[in-house]
DNA sequence: GGGTGTGAAATTCTTCACAGCC
DNA sequence: GGCTGTGAAGAATTTCACACCC
């Protein structure tokens, strides 16, 4: 299978959802243009992002929603089982620990870590905050380990550090601010108050005609 | 001015952290390479989304950081001082309250809301959590106005038309599930799900050489 | 020399439109 | 009849490369 491009990625992603929910309707079958407007989605554009995972529709009735929902979660690694950790269990970790979403497809949360000793022992989920000196003992397949980053800014780079000391190379980055991390490791940022600003921009534009904008 | 690309969009909210961090380094200017390393872009890339706004760099020189930064913010609307409500104090919504990048970049929040009487009336940040019921008392100017929805799954829905309800046009919404809204609400996703599942792939692909790439 | 601003080329992504299958 | 799968057209985005300015 090739690489699948990075756009197609982020739509994928985006169907799972939905499929979930036509599964828990009791949808047995989806037609690209029903699935396409859950989604917000071009029907042309959903069916040759599903192309590219191969033929799974029927023609002149449509995708199979659990069989689909099966092969796009395969496809994006979902079922290789990844073992989450957490470091920094503030709000934003405590939030993220608790989201069903994420375990539903497939990933489970193994670990907590904190450097705080208040926060230190106390549990979430039945899972105990452990310090990070503790790390090597929890993550026991650091190949199959993702690390969720979610602490405050000024202590990131030294948790990306020893992160990477353990033989973690995935990491997912809630905390703004660069880190540089060694060549093996994957860091992917997602910077919250970007999407806000994305969002202001539009309603901006929305509400105040563009002056080149002749009336008609 | 004219309308700004949605790619162009997503990468200038990426600079301003960026412009942050130089100035807090003492940084008066900066170069298209250095600026682009530092985030992660093509330095042809930044001068073109730079150029969009108009001409702010100084050939042989750079770019002025404090200039450029209040620049891209004034374009991002981020200066129009937007009120932000947060709804559903869980802990996702904790984290959004006291998540400070945010409050840096001008967007305030004036008020919070659940719907479980055990979480309203406690404060978060030195704001009191309120009923549902209340929101009119708070949201004075409803164009001016964005609602981050941080509920629950099933409440989603009725939040989103209790918001319409009261004028409220612009939604950042982390709850997973598609909502119906009026054509005149801008809502916003986020799905968090997504993005762990993304990182799951490039791992896979990176860890996994291609069958069709021949050895070189 | 160093670095911006920008047409033009190259690439990637999206949409159309229709043959082919159920 | 309805809907998928996909080549081809069209649109958008990224990158190159160089004129121009400090």
């Amino acid at each position: 299978m090739n690489a699948l491009p990075e756009a197609t990625l982020a739509r994928l992603a985006s169907y799972l959802p939905a499929l979930d929910r036509l599964h828990a309707e009791g949808r047995e079958t989806v037609a690209s243009g029903d699935l396409a407007a859950e989604c917000g989605v071009n029907p042309a554009q959903l069916r040759k992002d599903l192309s590219l995972l191969g033929s799974y529709g029927t023609r002149g009735v449509g995708y199979e929603v659990a069989y689909l929902h099966d092969q796009i979660n395969r496809e994006l690694g979902g079922a290789s089982h990844w073992q989450l950790i957490i470091v920094g269990i503030g709000n934003l970790g405590r939030a993220l620990a608790t989201h069903t979403p994420m375990a539903v497809r497939g990933f489970g949360v193994i670990g907590l870590f904190d450097a705080a000793p208040e926060v230190i022992g106390t549990r979430v989920e039945g899972l105990e905050v452990r310090p990070m000196a503790e790390l090597r003992q929890v993550v026991t397949d650091p190949a199959r380990t993702i690390a969720v980053v979610a602490t405050p800014g000024a202590a990131t780079q030294s948790v990306i550090d020893e992160l990477a000391d353990a033989g973690i190379r995935s990491v997912l980055n809630f905390s703004p601010g660069r880190v540089v991390a060694p060549p093996e490791m994957l860091v992917r940022a997602v910077d919250l108050g970007s999407e806000l600003q994305i969002l202001a921009y539009h309603r901006q534009m929305l509400s105040t005609p563009a002056a080149d904008t002749v009336a008609n």
